[in-house]
DNA sequence: GTCTATACGCCGATAGAC
DNA sequence: GTCTATCGGCGTATAGAC
């Protein structure tokens, strides 16, 4: 993944500034600098029309790279009991979610309806994953209702979300638990949940 | 809660914009418009030395506002079995998040460590809710080591917060499901895993 | 305490040389 | 494609009249 284009890197360092410091106090002369131009040139603006068209050019290829909905059923069914999968699956998840670490804060900092089109990536990637995670309960839980099936997934990945959002605020070490500790109590709770 | 003095109403719009849009999009004429006074004319000045002083004074009285950490064990205690009481405890939760609106969405939308009033103020409220959830976790299950009952409280606090970040997120009726429901699951959850 | 007026800097964006 | 130079606008903050 080396970049080769002057665009490509003008959007990872834009992405990457966007994320840590919002969208609006981003300063284009920072991109510029961090692109390796010559800060203050309006050299960006040969690859992009506007700061906006920038930041729309880094989301629709976040959407790019992301797979299309996987099917964690096919994925993780078979590997083993209950509690097994739904580890595997957790850490999938979380994997998925620092994948999109730079999505979730730049959308965390964008006021509310700013952008469209970074409300609906957010939205199209909590809700597939909450739709693939509903689709896995429901394998294991024959008996339970689809509805029912829903609500566990969506606090389930409520409290994953949760989780980072907490170490993106934190950004220190932080009272927060360690993975491997979260990922385990994560994996009792819905587990004795899915059971019962 | 009538605001009276001037310096009050500076306060109060600052916060809600701030919240709402973000502290470094949030413009001091903005603010004074907000408080009827004339944007454009520095009438902020003779109440704050700078918009920095203002966002301070933000969160102390936020902080100021705070209730010391209630005492939940007594709080709730007896009222009557455990899912009865945890339905109560997660109401009250989430009120007193929704009672701090504002701090959250100007934590999530502050730089990282751009104010460390606000990260002090962000980290107080979670460590304080998550030591409460903690504390009658265990009055409920004294066979639980002190540490599940801490991973259990993080856990069902970060999925609380997980919520309301989405809400913020979202702001249309988007997937999200109603408190009702969500706060029914949660229950169902956190009661299992308390038992077992 | 609030106003008008203004200083001064930074930002997004454009023009034109190379 | 990248540079230097620059325009116009808006941002924070200040000075001084009332």
């Amino acid at each position: 993944m080396v970049e080769t284009t002057t665009r490509d890197r003008l959007v990872s360092e834009a992405m990457r500034l966007f994320g840590q410091q919002g969208y609006r106090a981003t300063s284009v002369a920072q991109i510029e600098a961090a692109a390796g131009l010559a800060p203050g040139s309006g050299a960006l603006y040969h690859h992009f029309k506007s700061k906006e068209a920038l930041l729309a050019a880094g989301i629709d290829r976040q959407l790019d790279r992301r797979g299309a909905m996987r099917d964690v059923r096919a994925l993780f069914a078979g590997l083993g009991d209950l509690d097994t999968e739904l580890t595997l699956l957790g850490r999938y998840l979380f994997a998925v979610l620092d994948e999109e670490t730079q999505l979730l804060q730049i959308a965390a900092r964008t006021p509310a309806g700013q952008s469209a089109r970074v409300a609906a990536a957010y939205a199209a990637l909590v809700d597939g994953l909450c739709a693939e995670l509903a689709d896995w309960i429901a394998g294991w839980a024959p008996h339970l209702a689809d509805t029912d099936a829903h609500r566990i997934a969506v606090l389930g990945i409520n409290a994953l979300l949760g989780n980072r959002a907490g170490q993106m605020l934190y950004h220190g070490p932080g009272t927060q638990l360690r993975d491997e500790d979260y990922l385990t109590e994560w994996t009792t709770l819905l587990g004795a949940r899915i059971r019962a």
